[in-house]
DNA sequence: GTAAAAATTTATCGAACGATAATATTTTTC
DNA sequence: GAAAAATATTATCGTTCGATAAATTTTTAC
Protein backbone atom coordinates (compact mmCIF):
# COMPACT_ATOMS: atom_id res chain seq x y z
CA UNK A 1 0.00 0.00 0.00
CA UNK A 2 2.33 2.14 0.88
CA UNK A 3 4.57 1.71 -2.12
CA UNK A 4 2.00 2.47 -4.57
CA UNK A 5 0.49 5.12 -2.53
CA UNK A 6 3.92 7.00 -2.71
CA UNK A 7 3.80 6.59 -6.80
CA UNK A 8 -0.01 8.57 -6.91
CA UNK A 9 0.90 10.75 -4.17
CA UNK A 10 3.60 12.15 -5.45
CA UNK A 11 3.25 12.46 -9.01
CA UNK A 12 6.04 15.40 -10.08
CA UNK A 13 8.09 14.60 -7.70
CA UNK A 14 8.81 10.38 -6.77
CA UNK A 15 10.07 9.67 -3.05
CA UNK A 16 13.95 9.74 -3.17
CA UNK A 17 14.94 6.08 -2.24
CA UNK A 18 12.46 4.83 -4.74
CA UNK A 19 12.58 4.10 -8.72
CA UNK A 20 11.15 7.23 -10.81
CA UNK A 21 7.86 6.60 -12.35
CA UNK A 22 7.35 5.45 -15.92
CA UNK A 23 6.05 8.29 -18.42
CA UNK A 24 3.28 6.15 -19.35
CA UNK A 25 1.84 5.87 -15.61
CA UNK A 26 2.35 9.61 -15.30
CA UNK A 27 0.37 10.27 -18.17
CA UNK A 28 -1.91 7.44 -16.61
CA UNK A 29 -2.17 9.74 -13.51
CA UNK A 30 -2.72 12.83 -15.20
CA UNK A 31 -5.59 11.07 -17.12
CA UNK A 32 -7.09 9.78 -13.61
CA UNK A 33 -7.14 13.29 -12.44
CA UNK A 34 -8.29 15.04 -15.10
CA UNK A 35 -10.95 12.86 -15.78
CA UNK A 36 -11.70 12.48 -11.86
CA UNK A 37 -12.00 16.81 -12.54
CA UNK A 38 -14.66 16.35 -15.02
CA UNK A 39 -16.34 14.00 -13.04
CA UNK A 40 -16.37 15.75 -9.75
CA UNK A 41 -17.36 18.75 -10.73
CA UNK A 42 -20.06 17.64 -12.75
CA UNK A 43 -21.88 15.81 -9.60
CA UNK A 44 -19.79 16.53 -6.41
CA UNK A 45 -16.94 14.66 -4.68
CA UNK A 46 -19.76 11.57 -4.57
CA UNK A 47 -18.97 10.55 -7.89
CA UNK A 48 -18.01 7.08 -8.01
CA UNK A 49 -14.58 6.23 -9.35
CA UNK A 50 -15.98 3.43 -12.20
CA UNK A 51 -17.52 6.32 -14.21
CA UNK A 52 -13.98 8.18 -13.82
CA UNK A 53 -11.67 5.29 -15.07
CA UNK A 54 -14.76 4.32 -17.42
CA UNK A 55 -14.11 7.81 -19.01
CA UNK A 56 -10.43 7.12 -19.17
CA UNK A 57 -10.81 4.16 -21.00
CA UNK A 58 -9.60 1.59 -17.94
CA UNK A 59 -10.98 -0.85 -15.76
CA UNK A 60 -11.89 0.64 -12.13
CA UNK A 61 -9.58 -1.40 -10.16
CA UNK A 62 -6.74 0.27 -11.34
CA UNK A 63 -7.34 3.84 -9.75
CA UNK A 64 -5.88 1.90 -6.72
CA UNK A 65 -2.31 1.32 -8.46
CA UNK A 66 -2.08 4.98 -8.25
CA UNK A 67 -4.02 5.96 -5.42
CA UNK A 68 -4.80 4.21 -2.19
CA UNK A 69 -7.84 5.75 -1.43
CA UNK A 70 -10.70 7.77 -3.68
CA UNK A 71 -9.72 11.00 -0.74
CA UNK A 72 -6.08 10.81 -2.02
CA UNK A 73 -7.26 11.25 -5.35
CA UNK A 74 -9.69 14.06 -4.09
CA UNK A 75 -6.78 15.69 -3.06
CA UNK A 76 -4.73 15.34 -5.74
CA UNK A 77 -7.71 17.08 -8.05
CA UNK A 78 -7.55 19.77 -5.43
CA UNK A 79 -3.74 20.33 -5.88
CA UNK A 80 -3.57 20.44 -9.55
CA UNK A 81 -7.29 22.70 -9.45
CA UNK A 82 -5.94 25.47 -7.33
CA UNK A 83 -2.19 25.20 -9.00
CA UNK A 84 -3.55 25.33 -12.65
CA UNK A 85 -5.42 28.65 -11.88
CA UNK A 86 -2.60 30.34 -10.49
CA UNK A 87 0.15 32.19 -12.46
CA UNK A 88 3.34 32.81 -10.48
CA UNK A 89 4.18 35.85 -11.51
CA UNK A 90 1.14 37.76 -10.62
CA UNK A 91 2.59 38.40 -7.02
CA UNK A 92 5.12 39.86 -8.27
CA UNK A 93 3.24 42.10 -10.78
CA UNK A 94 1.29 43.31 -8.14
CA UNK A 95 3.91 44.80 -6.57
CA UNK A 96 5.25 47.16 -9.35
CA UNK A 97 5.14 50.61 -8.64
CA UNK A 98 6.03 51.69 -11.72
CA UNK A 99 2.45 51.09 -12.80
CA UNK A 100 -0.73 53.10 -11.33
CA UNK A 101 -2.45 50.78 -8.96
CA UNK A 102 -6.03 51.00 -10.54
CA UNK A 103 -4.51 49.75 -14.09
CA UNK A 104 -2.09 47.45 -12.08
CA UNK A 105 -5.56 45.48 -10.31
CA UNK A 106 -7.40 45.75 -13.75
CA UNK A 107 -4.74 43.99 -15.67
CA UNK A 108 -4.65 41.54 -12.98
CA UNK A 109 -8.09 40.98 -12.63
CA UNK A 110 -8.69 40.30 -16.72
CA UNK A 111 -6.01 37.91 -16.58
CA UNK A 112 -7.21 36.13 -13.01
CA UNK A 113 -10.50 36.04 -14.34
CA UNK A 114 -9.36 34.60 -17.87
CA UNK A 115 -7.70 31.95 -16.39
CA UNK A 116 -9.95 30.81 -12.89
CA UNK A 117 -13.14 31.51 -14.16
CA UNK A 118 -14.23 28.37 -15.99
CA UNK A 119 -16.89 25.62 -15.17
CA UNK A 120 -14.37 23.19 -14.22
CA UNK A 121 -12.55 24.53 -11.50
CA UNK A 122 -15.43 27.11 -10.12
CA UNK A 123 -17.25 24.22 -9.52
CA UNK A 124 -14.72 22.20 -7.84
CA UNK A 125 -14.53 25.24 -5.81
CA UNK A 126 -17.68 25.58 -5.19
CA UNK A 127 -18.23 21.29 -3.88
CA UNK A 128 -15.10 21.66 -2.24
CA UNK A 129 -15.89 24.42 0.22
CA UNK A 130 -19.70 22.61 0.80
CA UNK A 131 -17.49 19.35 1.88
CA UNK A 132 -14.36 20.42 4.14
CA UNK A 133 -14.20 24.04 4.23
CA UNK A 134 -10.61 23.61 5.37
CA UNK A 135 -9.12 22.68 1.72
CA UNK A 136 -10.93 26.73 1.12
CA UNK A 137 -10.12 28.23 3.69
CA UNK A 138 -6.66 27.61 3.07
CA UNK A 139 -7.51 29.42 -0.47
CA UNK A 140 -9.29 32.21 0.38
CA UNK A 141 -6.80 33.03 2.68
CA UNK A 142 -4.42 32.75 -0.07
CA UNK A 143 -6.20 35.08 -1.82
CA UNK A 144 -6.59 37.27 0.87
CA UNK A 145 -2.65 37.98 1.07
CA UNK A 146 -2.04 38.11 -2.53
CA UNK A 147 -4.53 39.82 -3.93
CA UNK A 148 -6.37 41.73 -1.27
CA UNK A 149 -4.11 42.91 0.83
CA UNK A 150 -1.81 44.16 -1.81
CA UNK A 151 -4.64 45.96 -3.05
CA UNK A 152 -4.80 48.06 0.39
CA UNK A 153 -1.46 48.22 1.02
CA UNK A 154 -0.84 49.38 -2.37
CA UNK A 155 -3.54 52.07 -2.52
CA UNK A 156 -2.45 53.35 0.44
CA UNK A 157 1.10 54.24 -0.26
CA UNK A 158 -0.04 55.58 -3.32
CA UNK A 159 -2.83 57.72 -1.75
CA UNK A 160 0.73 58.95 0.74
CA UNK A 161 -0.97 57.16 3.60
CA UNK A 162 1.80 55.29 5.80
CA UNK A 163 3.13 52.23 4.55
CA UNK A 164 1.53 49.69 6.81
CA UNK A 165 2.05 45.63 6.10
CA UNK A 166 -1.39 45.20 9.02
CA UNK A 167 -4.84 45.12 7.57
CA UNK A 168 -7.49 44.72 9.40
CA UNK A 169 -10.94 42.68 8.62
CA UNK A 170 -12.58 45.53 8.47
CA UNK A 171 -10.61 47.34 5.82
CA UNK A 172 -10.02 44.28 4.06
CA UNK A 173 -14.09 43.69 3.89
CA UNK A 174 -14.56 46.33 0.81
CA UNK A 175 -11.65 44.49 -1.18
CA UNK A 176 -13.39 41.45 -0.90
CA UNK A 177 -17.22 42.73 -1.96
CA UNK A 178 -15.30 43.67 -5.16
CA UNK A 179 -13.94 39.88 -5.29
CA UNK A 180 -16.90 38.24 -4.18
CA UNK A 181 -18.85 40.15 -6.63
CA UNK A 182 -16.82 38.87 -9.52
CA UNK A 183 -16.80 35.37 -8.35
CA UNK A 184 -20.66 35.28 -7.92
CA UNK A 185 -20.34 36.46 -11.58
CA UNK A 186 -18.43 33.10 -12.13
CA UNK A 187 -21.15 31.36 -10.52
CA UNK A 188 -24.01 32.76 -12.24
CA UNK A 189 -22.25 32.60 -15.71
CA UNK A 190 -20.48 29.18 -15.44
CA UNK A 191 -22.21 27.10 -12.97
CA UNK A 192 -26.24 28.65 -13.09
CA UNK A 193 -25.61 29.18 -16.67
CA UNK A 194 -27.69 32.61 -16.66
CA UNK A 195 -27.39 35.38 -19.10
CA UNK A 196 -24.91 37.67 -17.36
CA UNK A 197 -23.25 41.67 -18.53
CA UNK A 198 -21.15 39.88 -21.66
CA UNK A 199 -18.30 42.29 -21.09
CA UNK A 200 -16.08 40.98 -18.66
CA UNK A 201 -13.86 43.84 -18.46
CA UNK A 202 -16.26 46.08 -17.70
CA UNK A 203 -17.72 44.52 -15.32
CA UNK A 204 -14.08 44.39 -13.81
CA UNK A 205 -13.75 48.00 -14.38
CA UNK A 206 -16.95 49.25 -12.99
CA UNK A 207 -15.87 47.30 -9.97
CA UNK A 208 -12.95 48.60 -9.51
CA UNK A 209 -14.25 52.32 -9.99
CA UNK A 210 -16.70 50.96 -7.66
CA UNK A 211 -13.61 50.01 -4.84
CA UNK A 212 -11.50 53.16 -5.80
CA UNK A 213 -14.55 55.54 -4.79
CA UNK A 214 -14.78 54.63 -1.37
CA UNK A 215 -11.95 53.37 -0.15
CA UNK A 216 -10.47 56.37 1.23
CA UNK A 217 -12.81 56.62 3.60
CA UNK A 218 -12.56 53.46 4.64
CA UNK A 219 -8.65 53.46 5.07
CA UNK A 220 -9.67 56.79 7.80
CA UNK A 221 -11.94 54.47 9.38
CA UNK A 222 -9.54 52.84 11.54
CA UNK A 223 -6.84 55.01 11.96
CA UNK A 224 -8.45 57.22 14.20
CA UNK B 1 -48.35 5.54 -5.18
CA UNK B 2 -50.62 8.44 -6.36
CA UNK B 3 -52.43 8.36 -3.23
CA UNK B 4 -49.70 9.40 -0.56
CA UNK B 5 -47.67 11.28 -3.09
CA UNK B 6 -50.22 13.89 -3.12
CA UNK B 7 -50.04 13.74 0.53
CA UNK B 8 -46.54 14.66 0.59
CA UNK B 9 -46.31 16.41 -1.87
CA UNK B 10 -49.35 19.28 -0.87
CA UNK B 11 -48.73 19.44 2.69
CA UNK B 12 -50.25 22.81 3.28
CA UNK B 13 -52.74 22.22 0.70
CA UNK B 14 -54.48 18.80 0.25
CA UNK B 15 -56.10 17.84 -2.77
CA UNK B 16 -59.68 18.76 -3.09
CA UNK B 17 -61.00 14.86 -3.78
CA UNK B 18 -59.44 13.75 -0.56
CA UNK B 19 -59.77 13.79 3.45
CA UNK B 20 -57.54 16.23 4.47
CA UNK B 21 -54.27 15.19 6.65
CA UNK B 22 -53.99 14.76 9.65
CA UNK B 23 -52.50 17.09 12.04
CA UNK B 24 -49.80 14.71 13.34
CA UNK B 25 -49.07 13.78 10.02
CA UNK B 26 -48.58 17.33 8.69
CA UNK B 27 -46.36 17.62 12.09
CA UNK B 28 -44.50 14.41 10.68
CA UNK B 29 -44.30 15.87 7.29
CA UNK B 30 -42.48 19.13 8.80
CA UNK B 31 -40.72 17.02 10.96
CA UNK B 32 -39.06 15.11 8.06
CA UNK B 33 -38.06 18.20 5.77
CA UNK B 34 -36.73 19.80 8.53
CA UNK B 35 -34.31 17.07 9.07
CA UNK B 36 -33.81 16.73 5.24
CA UNK B 37 -33.38 20.39 5.13
CA UNK B 38 -30.88 20.10 7.85
CA UNK B 39 -28.89 16.83 6.87
CA UNK B 40 -29.18 17.92 3.01
CA UNK B 41 -27.44 21.27 3.93
CA UNK B 42 -24.14 18.97 5.52
CA UNK B 43 -23.40 16.84 3.19
CA UNK B 44 -25.53 17.60 0.06
CA UNK B 45 -28.30 16.14 -1.79
CA UNK B 46 -26.39 12.83 -1.91
CA UNK B 47 -27.14 12.44 1.96
CA UNK B 48 -29.07 8.93 3.35
CA UNK B 49 -33.07 8.95 3.95
CA UNK B 50 -31.86 6.47 6.84
CA UNK B 51 -30.28 9.88 8.28
CA UNK B 52 -32.92 11.85 7.82
CA UNK B 53 -35.06 9.36 9.59
CA UNK B 54 -33.09 9.01 12.03
CA UNK B 55 -32.97 12.17 13.00
CA UNK B 56 -36.65 12.30 13.37
CA UNK B 57 -36.70 8.87 15.46
CA UNK B 58 -38.65 7.35 12.72
CA UNK B 59 -38.28 4.41 10.79
CA UNK B 60 -36.52 4.57 7.38
CA UNK B 61 -39.84 3.47 5.27
CA UNK B 62 -41.84 5.59 7.17
CA UNK B 63 -40.45 8.31 4.67
CA UNK B 64 -42.16 6.16 1.82
CA UNK B 65 -45.58 6.97 3.10
CA UNK B 66 -45.13 11.07 2.99
CA UNK B 67 -43.20 11.44 -0.30
CA UNK B 68 -43.45 8.64 -3.45
CA UNK B 69 -39.65 9.33 -4.06
CA UNK B 70 -36.42 10.94 -2.64
CA UNK B 71 -36.80 13.41 -5.38
CA UNK B 72 -39.76 14.60 -4.34
CA UNK B 73 -38.81 15.55 -0.51
CA UNK B 74 -36.04 17.08 -1.95
CA UNK B 75 -38.50 19.30 -3.84
CA UNK B 76 -40.17 20.02 -0.60
CA UNK B 77 -36.81 21.06 0.76
CA UNK B 78 -36.30 23.47 -1.96
CA UNK B 79 -39.94 24.70 -1.61
CA UNK B 80 -39.97 25.01 2.06
CA UNK B 81 -36.08 27.09 2.34
CA UNK B 82 -36.82 29.09 -0.60
CA UNK B 83 -40.45 30.55 0.83
CA UNK B 84 -38.90 30.83 4.26
CA UNK B 85 -36.07 33.59 3.28
CA UNK B 86 -38.76 35.99 1.38
CA UNK B 87 -41.07 38.37 3.49
CA UNK B 88 -43.88 38.84 1.17
CA UNK B 89 -43.75 42.83 2.97
CA UNK B 90 -40.38 43.59 1.28
CA UNK B 91 -41.90 44.16 -2.40
CA UNK B 92 -43.98 46.78 -1.55
CA UNK B 93 -41.35 48.55 0.61
CA UNK B 94 -39.32 48.48 -2.17
CA UNK B 95 -41.85 50.70 -4.10
CA UNK B 96 -42.56 52.90 -1.22
CA UNK B 97 -41.21 56.18 -2.91
CA UNK B 98 -42.04 58.30 0.76
CA UNK B 99 -38.67 57.04 1.59
CA UNK B 100 -35.10 57.86 -0.43
CA UNK B 101 -34.12 54.51 -2.46
CA UNK B 102 -30.49 54.66 -0.42
CA UNK B 103 -32.49 54.12 2.64
CA UNK B 104 -35.25 51.96 1.17
CA UNK B 105 -32.57 49.27 0.27
CA UNK B 106 -30.54 50.20 3.29
CA UNK B 107 -33.42 48.81 5.44
CA UNK B 108 -34.27 45.95 3.15
CA UNK B 109 -30.77 44.58 2.95
CA UNK B 110 -30.45 44.21 6.70
CA UNK B 111 -33.43 42.62 7.04
CA UNK B 112 -32.91 40.17 4.12
CA UNK B 113 -29.71 39.54 5.49
CA UNK B 114 -30.58 38.77 8.75
CA UNK B 115 -33.72 36.56 7.37
CA UNK B 116 -31.26 34.62 4.73
CA UNK B 117 -28.21 34.45 5.95
CA UNK B 118 -28.22 31.53 7.67
CA UNK B 119 -25.80 28.09 7.52
CA UNK B 120 -28.67 26.07 6.44
CA UNK B 121 -30.14 27.96 3.65
CA UNK B 122 -26.96 29.14 2.27
CA UNK B 123 -25.52 26.22 2.18
CA UNK B 124 -28.79 24.40 0.69
CA UNK B 125 -28.80 26.85 -2.32
CA UNK B 126 -25.20 26.38 -3.08
CA UNK B 127 -25.73 22.58 -3.09
CA UNK B 128 -29.02 23.73 -5.40
CA UNK B 129 -27.22 25.43 -7.70
CA UNK B 130 -24.77 23.05 -8.48
CA UNK B 131 -27.12 19.67 -8.48
CA UNK B 132 -29.60 21.22 -10.91
CA UNK B 133 -29.23 24.68 -12.49
CA UNK B 134 -32.85 25.21 -13.01
CA UNK B 135 -34.12 25.69 -9.13
CA UNK B 136 -31.60 28.64 -8.40
CA UNK B 137 -32.03 29.82 -12.05
CA UNK B 138 -35.84 30.37 -11.37
CA UNK B 139 -34.94 31.66 -7.77
CA UNK B 140 -31.77 34.31 -9.23
CA UNK B 141 -34.54 35.43 -11.80
CA UNK B 142 -36.68 36.27 -8.67
CA UNK B 143 -34.15 38.28 -6.62
CA UNK B 144 -33.44 40.30 -10.03
CA UNK B 145 -37.28 40.92 -10.52
CA UNK B 146 -37.99 41.91 -6.84
CA UNK B 147 -35.05 43.19 -6.02
CA UNK B 148 -31.86 44.30 -8.47
CA UNK B 149 -34.17 45.98 -11.29
CA UNK B 150 -36.39 47.86 -8.40
CA UNK B 151 -33.47 49.15 -7.63
CA UNK B 152 -32.26 50.62 -11.06
CA UNK B 153 -36.02 51.70 -11.57
CA UNK B 154 -36.17 53.15 -8.49
CA UNK B 155 -32.81 54.95 -8.41
CA UNK B 156 -33.45 56.28 -11.75
CA UNK B 157 -36.86 57.75 -11.38
CA UNK B 158 -35.00 59.52 -8.24
CA UNK B 159 -32.60 60.57 -10.45
CA UNK B 160 -35.51 62.47 -12.43
CA UNK B 161 -34.37 59.63 -15.35
CA UNK B 162 -37.66 58.62 -17.76
CA UNK B 163 -39.46 56.00 -15.59
CA UNK B 164 -38.46 53.12 -18.19
CA UNK B 165 -39.72 49.31 -17.02
CA UNK B 166 -36.51 47.53 -19.05
CA UNK B 167 -33.41 47.33 -17.85
CA UNK B 168 -30.81 46.12 -19.52
CA UNK B 169 -28.30 43.21 -18.28
CA UNK B 170 -25.16 45.59 -18.43
CA UNK B 171 -27.65 48.54 -16.48
CA UNK B 172 -28.34 45.21 -13.85
CA UNK B 173 -24.94 44.34 -13.55
CA UNK B 174 -23.27 46.68 -10.94
CA UNK B 175 -26.45 45.59 -8.75
CA UNK B 176 -25.46 42.06 -9.24
CA UNK B 177 -21.92 43.09 -8.27
CA UNK B 178 -23.22 44.36 -4.97
CA UNK B 179 -25.70 41.39 -4.26
CA UNK B 180 -22.96 39.28 -4.92
CA UNK B 181 -20.49 40.66 -2.76
CA UNK B 182 -23.15 40.29 0.05
CA UNK B 183 -23.16 36.74 -1.20
CA UNK B 184 -20.08 35.94 -0.48
CA UNK B 185 -20.05 37.44 2.54
CA UNK B 186 -22.38 35.04 3.91
CA UNK B 187 -20.43 32.23 2.01
CA UNK B 188 -17.42 32.94 3.54
CA UNK B 189 -18.92 33.37 7.23
CA UNK B 190 -21.48 30.54 7.51
CA UNK B 191 -20.33 28.05 4.79
CA UNK B 192 -16.39 28.31 5.36
CA UNK B 193 -16.19 29.43 8.80
CA UNK B 194 -13.76 32.49 8.17
CA UNK B 195 -13.62 35.55 10.31
CA UNK B 196 -15.07 38.16 8.51
CA UNK B 197 -15.84 41.76 9.20
CA UNK B 198 -17.78 41.82 12.54
CA UNK B 199 -20.88 44.65 11.25
CA UNK B 200 -22.91 43.49 8.80
CA UNK B 201 -24.67 46.43 8.71
CA UNK B 202 -21.51 48.39 7.78
CA UNK B 203 -20.61 46.06 5.08
CA UNK B 204 -24.31 46.98 3.63
CA UNK B 205 -23.69 50.63 3.99
CA UNK B 206 -20.57 50.32 2.18
CA UNK B 207 -21.74 48.47 -0.72
CA UNK B 208 -24.28 50.34 -1.52
CA UNK B 209 -22.42 53.54 -1.27
CA UNK B 210 -20.25 52.15 -3.71
CA UNK B 211 -22.96 51.15 -6.47
CA UNK B 212 -24.42 54.49 -5.76
CA UNK B 213 -21.35 55.75 -6.57
CA UNK B 214 -21.34 54.81 -9.78
CA UNK B 215 -25.19 54.16 -10.63
CA UNK B 216 -25.41 57.46 -12.38
CA UNK B 217 -22.45 56.85 -15.20
CA UNK B 218 -23.88 53.27 -15.56
CA UNK B 219 -27.71 54.39 -16.28
CA UNK B 220 -26.03 56.90 -18.80
CA UNK B 221 -24.59 54.15 -20.65
CA UNK B 222 -27.04 52.32 -22.89
CA UNK B 223 -29.28 55.47 -23.19
CA UNK B 224 -26.90 56.85 -25.71
C1' DG C 1 -65.99 -0.84 23.02
C1' DT C 2 -65.32 -2.51 18.60
C1' DA C 3 -64.46 -2.14 13.67
C1' DA C 4 -62.24 0.67 10.18
C1' DA C 5 -58.57 3.59 8.94
C1' DA C 6 -54.24 5.52 9.45
C1' DA C 7 -49.52 5.37 11.07
C1' DT C 8 -45.47 2.79 11.81
C1' DT C 9 -42.29 -1.15 11.88
C1' DT C 10 -39.97 -5.40 10.25
C1' DA C 11 -37.88 -7.70 6.66
C1' DT C 12 -35.91 -7.57 2.39
C1' DC C 13 -34.63 -6.73 -2.62
C1' DG C 14 -31.53 -5.20 -6.32
C1' DA C 15 -28.18 -1.88 -7.59
C1' DA C 16 -24.09 0.84 -6.88
C1' DC C 17 -20.23 1.83 -4.26
C1' DG C 18 -15.12 1.61 -2.37
C1' DA C 19 -11.79 -1.60 -1.91
C1' DT C 20 -8.90 -6.16 -2.19
C1' DA C 21 -6.80 -10.43 -4.03
C1' DA C 22 -5.52 -13.18 -7.63
C1' DT C 23 -4.49 -13.56 -12.35
C1' DA C 24 -3.20 -12.04 -16.97
C1' DT C 25 -0.83 -8.96 -20.12
C1' DT C 26 2.58 -5.74 -21.51
C1' DT C 27 7.03 -3.54 -21.07
C1' DT C 28 11.65 -3.27 -19.56
C1' DT C 29 16.14 -5.23 -18.55
C1' DC C 30 20.24 -7.74 -19.51
C1' DG D 1 14.80 -13.79 -26.33
C1' DA D 2 14.03 -15.13 -21.60
C1' DA D 3 13.50 -13.43 -16.84
C1' DA D 4 11.90 -9.71 -14.12
C1' DA D 5 9.15 -5.87 -13.29
C1' DA D 6 5.46 -2.99 -14.15
C1' DT D 7 0.82 -2.41 -15.82
C1' DA D 8 -3.80 -3.90 -16.28
C1' DT D 9 -7.91 -7.04 -15.88
C1' DT D 10 -11.18 -10.36 -13.79
C1' DA D 11 -13.69 -11.72 -10.02
C1' DT D 12 -15.48 -10.62 -5.79
C1' DC D 13 -16.36 -8.99 -0.91
C1' DG D 14 -18.88 -6.16 2.46
C1' DT D 15 -21.53 -2.01 2.90
C1' DT D 16 -24.83 1.38 1.93
C1' DC D 17 -28.42 3.07 -0.65
C1' DG D 18 -33.41 3.90 -2.50
C1' DA D 19 -37.38 1.52 -2.61
C1' DT D 20 -41.27 -2.21 -1.82
C1' DA D 21 -44.36 -5.59 0.55
C1' DA D 22 -46.31 -7.41 4.41
C1' DA D 23 -47.23 -7.35 9.21
C1' DT D 24 -48.05 -4.69 13.39
C1' DT D 25 -49.40 -0.96 16.30
C1' DT D 26 -51.96 3.23 17.11
C1' DT D 27 -55.71 6.36 16.30
C1' DT D 28 -60.25 7.62 14.72
C1' DA D 29 -65.26 6.94 14.00
C1' DC D 30 -69.67 5.42 15.38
Amino acid sequence: MTELSKQGEHVTSPAPDQKPMREASRKRVREIVSAAAEHFSEVGFAGSTREITKRVGVTQPLMYRYFPTKDVLIEAVYRTVYLESWNQDWDEALRDRTIPVRQRFETFYREYVRMAFKPIPLRLSYYAGLRDADINQWYNQLIEELILKQLVREHRVELGLPDEAYVSAAQLEPAWQIHGGLLHYGWRKHVLNLRVALDVDQVIADNLDMYFCIADRIYARDSK
